[in-house]
DNA sequence: TCTCCTACTTTTACCGGACG
DNA sequence: CGTCCGGTAAAAGTAGGAGA
């Protein structure tokens, strides 16, 4: 609205403005749409002005002026011209139109107050929500809570601990987490629920450990009952409070653990990390100041977090509580100050920042889409190991691109010098002694990749949070040209690494040499099974020699190969759609590491949480997903082998 | 002989990227 | 969320030389 009093931009009928009911053939929009304002002023009435003819397949929406006598909208004044008259389609699907985005406002709201919002699907509701905030209230059209249409404005966004960490981050992700609620960017990934569900786990889990407390029920929506029964909880003199709710001047709390001591309340805040980060300190100063501010007095801010030198099964000591308070307080003075300058953001359009360090850290925003257009291909960004410090430098020197860059700038470091000849060839480059590097496969050689889960609470004997223990592995064994596959993955309940040495102790047999990508990962896997193979079985030698002979592909692409299409990333994701295009993982679900290490957990660790053909269609998702790592690893070889050839 | 500065070397810290 | 690694940058240490 900012920008320009208009912008382009595309509804598709069906899916997003309007279900089936509202548009569809013979019957447009007409009825369920409010007026549209241009041309010159008026009142609402019957008729309005036409402005251009409907094309043919489309009906006309009329557009009439509803007024808008704002000092605020000055530039609304502009929209008083011909040229924004709405086009339905005769066909559901096919509205493309030009509309001015006060007109786009009336639009939507008339739909989301006279259907669910969920009739109008996704759409950017966020210039509308803001618009009616920020332009209609401040000047006084539509009284008494009112907007210009006489509909009931929408209530202003209320903060919360987590909203207030995002806006400390940077504001307009926080206007758009309260304005774009329903964006796509903010649908978690399967990977993060997975975290988020793990944290949830973590929290429970830790009020176990502060055993007695009274848990404040709290349905998410309900926050004013929460607060309430808080409240009558702290009447009743209850000693330890879970979820304990509070809110003051709009920002809602829910703090994990309230004990009450001899001296004030310990506030403890919950997470499920091994150690206190930066990040943590204004996540409690925004509860402790609003428990603070409700009346209780908060002597003491702990963080509660995992331990990494717990073992299981000792579990007594999962979690350390280790004392913040001298941090929370100081960052205590900003709190108060920092709640209401979001508050006022909120109040206004969109706030203008520059992208920036704060787009990533401490969390990478959702939106950097938004604010920012990606790098184009061949951006100095893509440098190997370049930190954003020197591609600004470059990138200040007017030195966009890596062709931009001269000889003398990247000299020393191989990798850099092999990114702008790849650049400037716009093809693939290969180091002179490629060939000399490439490992043979002769004898008997095996490819292998593990799949590994992490659990933060540790299951198995000597595990600590977060220790990574092998659960299936992948191995692709080539002799003599003839390739056969094995395949391993661990049963639930039990401790996979016995079963996992087991079966890959009988698959490596006569393998001479291992080949993996990023082989540390594997190296460490085979040592840590050798160590839980039984003495008498003489598996743990044969693991541990194993290990020795594992080689990587990773360096050696580093190393000698680079292609533009790499964007600057070595992974064997990024390097084999260039090298073994004709080997990809879209037929498959489960097509990352990620995705598959939170399915084996679940798989593994709670398997009623899923019926049984969900358990079924989940091993075999596993299975296929890690047989094409393998197998990839196989092709990989292959390109290296027909390189030696080529020469 | 002591201090201070510079230039070089070693150590440490941090970051990015790889994996799960 | 965690791990580890490698590379680079920053910090700390060291050596040598000049000046007082």
């Amino acid at each position: 609205m900012r920008d320009s009093p208009t912008s382009n931009f595309q509804v598709r009928a069906e899916k997003d403005l309007m279900d089936d009911q509202l548009v569809r053939p013979g019957k447009h929009a007409l009825g369920g749409l409010v007026p549209m304002c241009l041309g010159k002023g008026g009142a609402f009435g019957p008729g309005g002005e036409v402005l251009e003819a409907a094309p043919p397949g489309f009906d006309l929406i009329v557009a009439r002026f509803v007024g808008v006598f704002c000092p605020f909208a000055g530039g609304m004044v502009e929209l008083h011209r011909l040229g924004a008259v709405d086009f339905v389609a005769n066909e559901a699907r096919g509205l493309v139109h030009q509309m001015d985005p006060f007109a786009k406002a009336i639009f939507e709201i008339r739909f989301e107050t006279f259907r669910d919002r969920d009739a109008v699907g996704y759409e950017n509701h966020a210039e509308t929500l803001a618009f009616r905030r920020s332009v209609c209230a401040p000047c006084g059209v539509g009284s008494r809570g009112r907007d210009i249409l006489g509909f009931p404005m929408p209530r202003a966004p209320t903060l919360s601990k987590s909203r207030f960490t995002y806006g400390l981050q940077c504001h307009k992700q926080l206007w758009w987490r309260c304005f774009d609620g329903r964006a796509p960017e903010l649908i978690p990934s399967p990977t993060q629920r997975a975290v988020f569900s793990r944290g949830h786990r973590v929290g429970d889990l830790a009020q176990s450990y502060v055993p007695g407390g009274f848990r404040i029920p709290h349905d998410g929506r309900q926050k004013k009952k929460a607060v309430a029964a808080t409240a009558q909880a702290l009447a009743e003199g209850k000693k330890i409070l879970y979820e304990a709710s509070f809110e003051v001047s709009d920002v809602f709390v829910a703090v994990d653990i309230l004990i009450k001591g001899d001296d004030g309340w310990t506030l403890v805040e919950v997470k499920s990390t091994t150690g206190v980060k930066d990040q943590h300190i204004p996540d409690a100063a925004v509860q402790a100041w609003v428990v603070g501010v409700s009346g209780l007095s908060v002597s003491r801010v702990e963080l509660m977090h995992l331990n990494r030198a717990c073992r299981y099964p000792n579990l007594a000591d999962l979690f350390l509580r280790t004392d913040i308070t001298e941090r929370v307080e100081d960052f205590l003075p900003r709190v108060a100050g920092e709640i209401e300058s979001q508050k006022e953001m909120l109040d206004l359009p969109i706030p203008v920042l520059e992208p920036g360090a704060h787009c990533r850290i401490p969390y990478e925003c959702p939106f950097t889409g938004r604010c920012q257009e990606d790098p184009p291909a061949g951006h100095v960004s893509e440098l190997h190991g370049i930190g954003a410090p020197r591609a600004r430098k470059f990138i200040d020197r007017g030195q966009e691109l890596i062709v931009d860059l001269t000889a003398g700038q990247i000299s020393g470091k191989a990798i850099w010098v092999r990114q702008r000849e790849a650049a400037t060839t716009e093809g693939l480059v290969c180091s002179a002694d490629l060939t000399k590097v490439v490992p043979g496969d002769a004898g008997r050689v095996g490819y292998l990749d593990f799949e590994m889960l992490a659990p933060a609470v540790p299951v198995w004997m000597d595990c600590r949070p977060f220790q990574n223990v092998p659960a299936q592995f992948s191995l692709h064994v080539r002799e003599n040209g003839a390739l056969e596959h094995h395949e391993f993955l661990a049963s639930s309940g039990v401790d996979p690494r016995p079963e996992v040495a087991k079966a890959l102790g009988q698959a490596l047999r006569g393998c001479e040499v291992l080949f993996a990508y990023d082989a540390d990962f594997e190296r460490r896997c085979l040592r840590d099974l050798a160590a839980c193979a039984t003495a008498e079985s003489g598996l743990g030698e044969a693991l541990l020699a194993m290990a020795e002979k594992v080689e990587d592909f990773l360096p050696l692409v580093r190393n000698h190969v680079y292609h533009p299409d790499f964007r600057g990333s070595f992974s064997l994701k990024s390097v084999l759609p260039v090298l073994v295009p004709d080997l990809d993982y879209a037929d498959l679900r489960v097509a990352d590491g990620h995705l598959a290490s939170a399915e084996l957990e679940t798989l593994l660790l709670r398997p009623d949480a899923w019926p049984t053909w969900r358990q079924r269609k989940t091993r075999q998702e596993l299975l296929a997903y890690c047989a094409r790592d393998t197998l990839a690893l196989v092709r990989l070889h292959d390109w290296f082998l027909d390189r030696k050839q080529a020469v």
